[in-house]
DNA sequence: CGCCATCATAATTTGAGGTTATCGCGAATC
DNA sequence: GATTCGCGATAACCTCAAATTATGATGGCG
C-alpha cells in the first residue's frame, strides 16, 4: 500500500527511460509523464532533466528515489509481516503448471514455500494450457499456473508476473556483439523453435509480425518439442532461438547463451494463476497465491 | 506523498472513531468506511474491531499503525529535505493576519521561519477579514492569514488549518465535571460574546443554530472585543464563552479554563492563506506559504 | 536527409472515490 | 420498556482524476 505516484516515479528512476517505465508499469506513457509531472509540482523542482541522449535524476530526483526505495522496502516488510500473521495452513496443495513455469519458476518457489508452511503435502503436475485448465475443471488440482490466458469463463485468472522471449544465439554467433539488430538481420538467420501448436510458438510468432516481420520469411530449421534440447542446438552455433528468458537465467548469466538485442522488438507474455470462479480459495491455495505475489514482486523489484 | 488510504487508516485508528476522522479529513463517514474496507481487503483480514461500544485496533491494525506512522514521518522528512533544496530566499515579507491567528498562531511560527531564512525582514499587521483583504489588494502585504474565506475571486484562498471553537467555563463552574451537557443546559447558562459582526461571532452563532439553539435562548451576558479580556472574565466565574480552541492552549493545558463536552455540537471553522490571483507568488512569500502548510500538518499530526 | 526513439500535448473516455440518503443495532436516557 | 442517539454499513448515483489514443516536437544516427 505505497503511493502510486511514487511507484511509478521509482520505476522511470531506475530505467531511466518513460516508456520502459509505461511498459513495465503496464500504463501507457503518457500516463507516465502525467504521473512525474504531478509528482515535480507537488515538490516544486524538477526530478529528472530531459535531455535528448536519454533522462537523468536531478539530484532531488536522487533523493527522492532512496526514499521511495525506502519506503518500498518498509512496505513490503509489513505485507509480509501482516500476511504471517494468518494462521498457518495445512492439507494438501495440488497444482498443476505449464513447462516453462513448472521447470524454471517453481522449483525454486516450492522450496522456500514449504519451509514457510511444512505443514501443507504439495504435489506438481506439468502440462499445456489445456492440460492445466481439464485438472482444475475435474478438480484435479486446486490451483494452475500458465502462460497466456486460458479463454475460460468459469476460472478466475489472475496475473502475478511477466515473461519475456527473446533471441539467443551462441557466443560465437556471427550475430553476437553488433549492437542494434534489425528485424532484417533476423529474417535472414536460420532458427530453431518450439513446434507448431505450442504455446509458446504462437506468441514468439505474433510478436515477430507485430514488430513487422513476415512470417514467411522465416528460416526455421529446425521444430523441437523440448525447450531444453533447444538450448543445446543453439549453443552448437546451428541457428538462433527465441526463448523465454525465465529458462535462460544460467546460460545468460554464464555466457554460453547471449541475448540478441533487436530494435523495435518485444515480445512478453503474462504468467497468470488460475483457480475456480468464486470466492478465492481458502487454506494452502490461497496462501500460495499470495506467496506467489510475493514472489513475483520480489523478482520485479530486483531486476531493476 | 503518501498513499491516501494509510492517512485515512492513521486517522481512524488515531481517532478510534470513523466519523469523527472523516471530519477530520473533510470526507464523507461513508468514504472512510469504504477506504478501511479496502485496505482490509488487501492485508485480507479486519483492521478493526467494530464493537458497539467503539471501535478498537486488531493486532494487525496496530502493525499497521505504526507502519503507517513511519512512513509518515519519512515522507515528511523528505518533503522537507527537498524544500530545503529550494534555494534560500531573502528580502522583505509583510504579512497581514486576523487577531486569532496573529496572536496565537503565528508567534511561534514567525520565529521558526526566520531562523530558516534568516535574510527575509518580516512584518506582520493584524486586522479583520476585511482589512486583510484591504491591505492585500493595496498590495501593503503580500501574503494575509485569516478565519474563514474571503469571498473574493481575485483573491486565491487556500485552507491551511482548521480551527475549532469550544464553549469553557471557569474551573469551579458548575457545568464543570458533569458529562455530556445538552444544548439546553447551554441555553440557561449566561455567557460573554465577542462583539456583534466580528467573525468569530458569526460562526458561534451559526454553529450554534445548527445543533439546534435559537440564538435570541442565549444570554449574554457581556460583548467585548477582546479575546484575553474574555477570558479574564470567564476565569472570574461570571459565565461560560465560546472561544477559539487555538487560543485556550495555556489555559486548558493548566487547568485554569475548562472545556466544556456538549453533545452534538462542534464548531470549527478553516483557516486560510490570502495571496493575489495568479502563478503562487515566488520569493519569501511562497516560502513562507510552504512553511505554512508543513506547520499546519505537523500541528495536525500531533494533536491525535 | 530521412528515420527513429523518446517525451510532451491534446482530446476523450472511464472507473475509483466521493456524495447523499437510509438502515440497523446496541447503549444510554427517561 | 419505549425511545432517542451515536455510529457504522449499504445502496444508488455522480463526478473528476487518471487512464487512453492520436499526434506533435526534437535531436541522434545511419
Amino acid at each position: 500500500m505505497l503511493d502510486y505516484r511514487l511507484q511509478v516515479f521509482r520505476v522511470v528512476a531506475e530505467q531511466l527511460n518513460f516508456t520502459r517505465a509505461a511498459a513495465r508499469l503496464h500504463i501507457s506513457q503518457p500516463a507516465v509523464t502525467q504521473h512525474i509531472k504531478h509528482l515535480e509540482e507537488h515538490y516544486r523542482q524538477p526530478l529528472f532533466v530531459r535531455s535528448p541522449g536519454g533522462v537523468t535524476l536531478t539530484p532531488a530526483g536522487e533523493t527522492l528515489l532512496a526514499h521511495a526505495r525506502q519506503v518500498g522496502e518498509l512496505d513490503r516488510a509489513v505485507e509480509q509481516r501482516l500476511s504471517e500473521d494468518q494462521l498457518q495452513v495445512a492439507g494438501a496443495l495440488n497444482i498443476a503448471a505449464s513447462t516453462t513455469i513448472a521447470q524454471y519458476l517453481l522449483p525454486r518457489w516450492l522450496g522456500r514455500f514449504r519451509r514457510k508452511h511444512p505443514q501443507v503435502q504439495l504435489s506438481l503436475r506439468m502440462g499445456n494450457t489445456e492440460e492445466v485448465v481439464e485438472a482444475l475443471l475435474a478438480h484435479r488440482v486446486e490451483l494452475g499456473l500458465i502462460e497466456g490466458p486460458s479463454g475460460r469463463r468459469d476460472l478466475k485468472t489472475e496475473e502475478f508476473a511477466e515473461d519475456e522471449i527473446v533471441p539467443v544465439a551462441a557466443a560465437d554467433h556471427p550475430l553476437v556483439g553488433k549492437a542494434r539488430l534489425s528485424m532484417e538481420d533476423l529474417a535472414a538467420t536460420p532458427c530453431v523453435m518450439r513446434e507448431t501448436g505450442s504455446g509458446t510458438r504462437r506468441v514468439v510468432e505474433t510478436g515477430l509480425k507485430r514488430a513487422g516481420l513476415k512470417l514467411r520469411q522465416l528460416d526455421v530449421i529446425l521444430e523441437i518439442d523440448s525447450t531444453e534440447s533447444i538450448k543445446g542446438i543453439v549453443e552448437s552455433g546451428a541457428g538462433i532461438a527465441y526463448m523465454s528468458r525465465l529458462a535462460l537465467r544460467h546460460e545468460l548469466a554464464n555466457g554460453c547463451l547471449r541475448e540478441l538485442r533487436v530494435k523495435g522488438l518485444r515480445i512478453t507474455r503474462p504468467l497468470f494463476v488460475l483457480y475456480p470462479q468464486g470466492p478465492r480459495p481458502p487454506g494452502p491455495a490461497g496462501a500460495f497465491i499470495d506467496f506467489v505475489r510475493m514472489a513475483a514482486k520480489e523478482r520485479a523489484d530486483g531486476e531493476a
